[in-house]
DNA sequence: GGGCCTACG
DNA sequence: CGTA
DNA sequence: GCCC
């Protein structure tokens, strides 16, 4: 169950790294001396000149020419169609519609940039009409759809360096399954089938990852092993990334993180500073870092850094759920040092039996209070949650807590779906928390459904469930969400008693998607 | 030298 | 300010 | 701290 078949292929130290380098070393060099191999030796291509200057239109032949089998002047034999025609009319006057069905119907962009990049790209950023999109993405020369029969079979990808791929997350198909399967006293009704479309594929479409660019200014074209070949300069640097966002320099953080995001995207072993200085975000300081880890195997900065009382405390401060950078600060300015000092501080009795939690959660949730120090009573009730929070789950702990809940979420709504996302998506061995989306193919039934979940949820507590903060966002009129601390029933074979984070995302099923890929960066 | 992701409580 |  |  764990998986079926690795769905990204991302570099590890050993098997690929010497057959990328050898053959890419940096994509956006050299198309020219890359002549022994076509980018697209079977692409034949069609060029719909409407729109296009001569000059264009010389320089899309020439690319042509050097990337694929040929240009074709009847547009039936053609398999790709260039155009800069984006409005259907005006292209079913150089093409027939039912001719542009077969093909891919792409920009000139899509040849530039594979001519650039000098690999295939996928079409699906260079679609030219919209109305042809699905067309153009099965029709993509570039191996986008499945099953995928480009050459990553010489690269062979160690099954342990998956953890899990992110369809055993999904797999909303055993998910339909159980629950229709599994007798429920609390749902009569058997659950509506649910669209294609909000299920995720299995087997999953696999992930090229030579088409993506380590030098790409986007974090979303990032895609990076778990542990990358640079892992030690990562940390590294990451110490420092703290450091900074603890005393308040965001700024600098904010450059420290994405330098990490771009080194960890990399993916060589780094030996020289040459080697990384035209990687973005990588500047004067950061690369100086870069080159001291290279000598000397460490970074002054971040041991000085990583051994200071001051450090230590922040880290441990803002560690609890309500206290961030600047209230660590203030703590450490008021003399505070230890956790021992923050229960003081807060008035956290030590044998505080654990009912006096759940009242006063009760209270700050439903209850009349004043929001007067509201924020100080949550840091008191973290406090408590701490030593919970700080144990990692595992992933079949984190699978098994999406059953529970969609299993009381399709008693209250049947039909609904859900992925989760997170550092478990992410194939993350061990979660901090658990983040799942939901949706229902009937957008009238998701509204407000977050809210009802919650409430089944708490109301189930009676000793085995913990509903908690009930707040209820709603973001682009249409996601909802909730942060919960969860416990696993005492029935389920996963049982520990101790309290997990868990947030809980509904979407419209039009963004069902979106809200999955977008909920990590 | 100005700007850095954003929305919400 | 803190969290996602 | 880096980019434009």
């Amino acid at each position: 169950m764990p998986f079926k078949r690795p769905a990204i292929s991302h570099e590890t130290s050993s098997g690929c790294s010497s057959r990328h380098s050898s053959t890419s070393e940096v994509p956006s060099k050299r198309p020219k001396t890359n002549i022994s191999a076509k980018i697209y030796p079977h692409v034949k291509l069609y060029i719909v000149q409407a729109k296009l200057d001569g000059p264009t239109i010389a320089e899309l032949f020439s690319l042509a020419e050097r990337t694929c089998a040929g240009l074709v002047s009847d547009v039936e034999d053609a398999d790709v169609v260039l155009t800069s025609v984006t409005m259907r009319r005006r292209f079913e006057r150089h093409v027939p519609w039912d001719v542009a069905k077969t093909k891919a119907i792409v920009t000139p962009s899509w040849l530039r940039d594979s001519a650039e990049e000098g690999k295939p790209l996928p079409c699906e950023p260079y679609v030219a009409l919209q109305d042809l999109r699905d067309e153009t993405l099965a029709n993509c020369p570039a191996c986008d759809k499945y099953p995928c029969d480009c050459e990553d079979t010489d690269c062979e990808y160690p099954a342990q360096a998956y953890p899990s791929p992110p369809t055993s997350s999904t797999s909303p198909t055993e998910r339909i399954s159980s629950s229709s399967d599994t007798p429920n006293p609390d749902d009569d009704t058997p659950a509506p089938d649910i669209p294609a479309y909000l299920l995720a594929p299995s087997p999953p479409l696999p992930t090229d990852f030579m088409r993506l660019s380590h030098t790409s200014r986007y974090a979303c074209q990032r895609a990076h092993p778990l542990t990358c070949p640079n892992q030690k300069l990562a940390l590294e640097l990451d110490i420092i990334k703290k450091g900074r966002a603890l005393e308040g320099e965001d700024r600098s953080a904010l450059s420290y993180s994405r330098a990490i995001s771009v080194i960890k995207s990399y993916p060589h072993l780094i030996t020289s500073r040459r080697q990384v200085e035209k990687l973005p975000y990588l500047g004067t300081k950061i690369l100086g870092l870069v080159e001291e880890f290279l000598d000397t195997g460490r970074i002054a900065e971040a041991r000085g850094i990583a051994s200071s009382e001051r450090f230590e405390a922040l880290t441990i401060f803002s560690s609890v759920y309500g206290i961030g950078p600047s209230t660590a600060r203030r703590l450490f300015a008021l003399g505070l040092r230890t956790l021992e000092d923050l229960e003081v501080y807060y008035g956290v009795e030590k044998d505080e039996p654990e009912s006096q939690l759940v009242e006063l959660e009760h209270k700050e949730n439903f209850g009349s209070d004043a929001k007067v120090g509201l924020g100080e009573t949550w840091v008191k009730i973290a406090l408590g949650l701490r030593e919970d929070l700080a144990i990692k789950i595992p992933r079949d702990e984190v699978e098994e807590m999406n059953q529970v809940v969609m299993r009381e979420l399709n008693a209250l709504e049947p039909g609904c779906t859900s992925t989760i996302v997170g550092g478990y998506r992410r194939g993350k061995p061990e979660s901090n928390d658990v983040d799942i989306v939901f949706t229902h193919p009937d957008t009238q039934k998701v509204k407000g459904l977050c809210k009802r979940l919650v409430n089944r949820l708490y109301e189930r507590d009676l000793s085995n469930f913990h509903g908690h903060n009930p707040l209820r966002t709603t973001h682009w009129d249409s996601l909802e969400k909730a942060l919960t601390v969860f416990i696993l029933p005492q029935s389920s074979p996963f049982y520990t008693g101790r309290r997990r984070r868990l947030d809980l995302i509904f979407a419209q099923p039009e963004v069902y998607w979106c809200a999955v890929i977008g909920w990590w960066v």
